[in-house]
RNA sequence: GUGGAUGUAGCUCAGUUGGUUAGAGCACUGGAUUGUGGUUCCAGGGGUCGCGGGUUCAAAUCCCGUCAUCCACCCCA
């Protein structure tokens, strides 16, 4: 016997219908923000991960030397390739460029809830954009792949943050540089980590005034409102220099959270300086999706990262994207109920008596699937309660009877199976009489 | 990669201090029913009790290992 492989799914047509449900609402509002859709490999040279993320993350990869002894992997996400595409014709791409994909991305790690060694992602990006305006649009259409769902901001909150905020208030306590980098990812991890490690940890970096910086490093995570972020940054610059810095950032705050609010997004936003990423490319603001009730993982997250384009040999190319994993938003959309019942039934169900009246009935069924209805029938030869009874269990809206009488009459009986009524009409007239049929709410019993 | 819990039919689960041929409901197939369906009734198929080893006269049950799932770490693209 032979299973799928750990951290694998196998679709059967309820789960698979489940996902292509939701892949075809993404897909539709990716286009709507005029997005365009584009795909990539799912196998790339090993070295384009390790560029970006460092020797690390090959110890969490589905990698292997392929038969041209190329060190290869199954992609992990879909940014480096995406960044080579968009850089190697950066040329002569109209920006900004805005691109969406829906992927499959593999990781070799230990599977848990939410987790798994293959999951699809909706990545979306645009690049070329400095400006607030970018993120602001990305953010709305990250948020909009959620609420077509039926998920409220009673249900998800977006949390908020910035980067390049950060780096400033480091600053202001006198790290900088890769040493402020470093930091970042203390905070990163300040939720998980005993407070003592944490002091710990800082003070390599901050010495004796470890502690008190702590305590304002706690104080900048747990403002919620740009008027408290303002007063309590500039209490801390040090100079006129990183007052100008702290000025200009703001700014970007200010017309960030005015975009969001035009588009209707305020309820979902909460500005949040703990999230900070995990990984370094990141820079300005960045921001992660969770569910409100409940500690489960990040059901999306992204932000800037402005110089990995060039990181990657091409030009420079600003740019800010986000992930939508599938694995975490259908457990919290079955949690939900938000998923519709997805039982195929076909529109019409034909019951045949034998030759010559079965012949007369498939060569309908063929005309009647040319011209777009969903028509089934019995694949053996049943007696006609056999055939009715799988009529009712297929929940097709209709049965057609292909009986020795209609025929004799040039007819074909056409059954309301919610109602039980019917009707004869000639086999002439058919298309029409199935129109009409079809059109009409159904009938109850 | 580390630690813990769990594993019986497609699904949800029974299965006594170890004791004949491992059960139920749902689902599935067929019949009652050869021109009128979802109900009902009857019958049937489907299990090497996750896998391998050990203890025992005897193992779904006890022991060891292993694999898988879930949980907590690690990591988070």
């Amino acid at each position: 016997m032979f299973h799928c492989l750990p951290g694998f799914r196998e679709f059967y047509p309820a789960q698979c219908a489940a996902r292509n449900y939701i892949f075809e609402k993404w897909e539709q509002t990716a286009l709507r923000f005029g997005f365009s859709r584009y795909d990539a490999p799912l196998l790339e040279p090993l070295e384009l991960f390790k560029v970006k993320s460092g020797q690390e993350i090959v110890s969490q990869l589905f990698n292997f030397t392929d038969k041209g002894d190329r060190e290869v992997a199954l992609r992990p996400e879909l940014t480096p390739s995406l960044a080579r595409m968009v850089g190697a014709k950066s040329a002569s791409l109209k920006k900004p460029v805005k691109w969406f994909c829906i992927g499959e991305n593999f990781r070799y790690e230990r599977p848990q809830k939410g987790r798994l060694r293959s999951h699809y992602q909706l990545n979306a990006d645009i690049l070329g954009e400095t400006g607030p305006g970018a993120d602001a649009e990305l953010i709305a259409l990250c948020l909009q792949s959620f609420s077509v769902f039926g998920l409220t901001a009673e249900d998800i909150c977006l949390r908020l943050s910035d980067r390049d905020l950060w780096i400033d208030f480091l600053a202001c306590l006198g790290c900088k540089d890769e040493r402020a980098l470093q930091v970042l990812s203390i905070i990163d991890k300040i939720e998980r980590v005993e407070r003592k490690k944490t002091i710990d940890h800082l003070r390599v970096y901050f010495g004796d005034a470890a502690e008190d910086s702590l305590s304002k490093i706690d104080t900048l995570i747990s403002i919620r409102e740009l008027d408290h972020l303002r007063t309590f940054l500039f209490s801390q610059a040090p100079d006129a220099e990183i007052k100008d810095r702290l000025t200009y950032r703001l700014a970007q705050w200010e017309t960030l959270l005015n975009r969001l609010d035009g588009l209707g997004l305020t309820p979902w936003i909460k500005i949040d300086l703990g999230i900070v990423r995990g990984l370094a490319y990141y820079t300005g603001f960045v921001f992660e999706v969770f569910e409100k009730s409940g500690r489960s993982r990040a059901l999306a997250g992204g932000g800037r990262y402005d110089h990995l384009v060039k990181k990657l040999g091409y030009p420079d190319l600003p740019a800010t994207g986000f992930g939508l994993g599938d694995v975490v938003l259908t457990d919290l959309l079955e949690k939900k109920k938000l998923l519709p019942d997805f039982t195929q039934t076909p529109d019409i169900y034909v019951v045949m008596g034998e030759e010559p009246e079965r012949k007369a009935a498939l060569s309908d069924i063929a005309r009647l699937r040319a011209l777009g209805f969903s028509v089934e029938y019995a694949l053996k030869d049943i007696a006609f309660g056999k055939q009715f009874k799988s009529a009712g269990q297929s929940g097709a809206r209709l049965a057609l009877i292909y009986g020795s009488s209609e025929l004799a009459a040039g007819n074909v009986k056409i059954r309301d199976l919610s109602s039980g009524s019917e009707t004869d009409v000639p086999q002439k007239s058919l298309e029409s009489a199935l129109k009409k049929a079809l059109s009409k709410a159904p009938e109850k019993k």
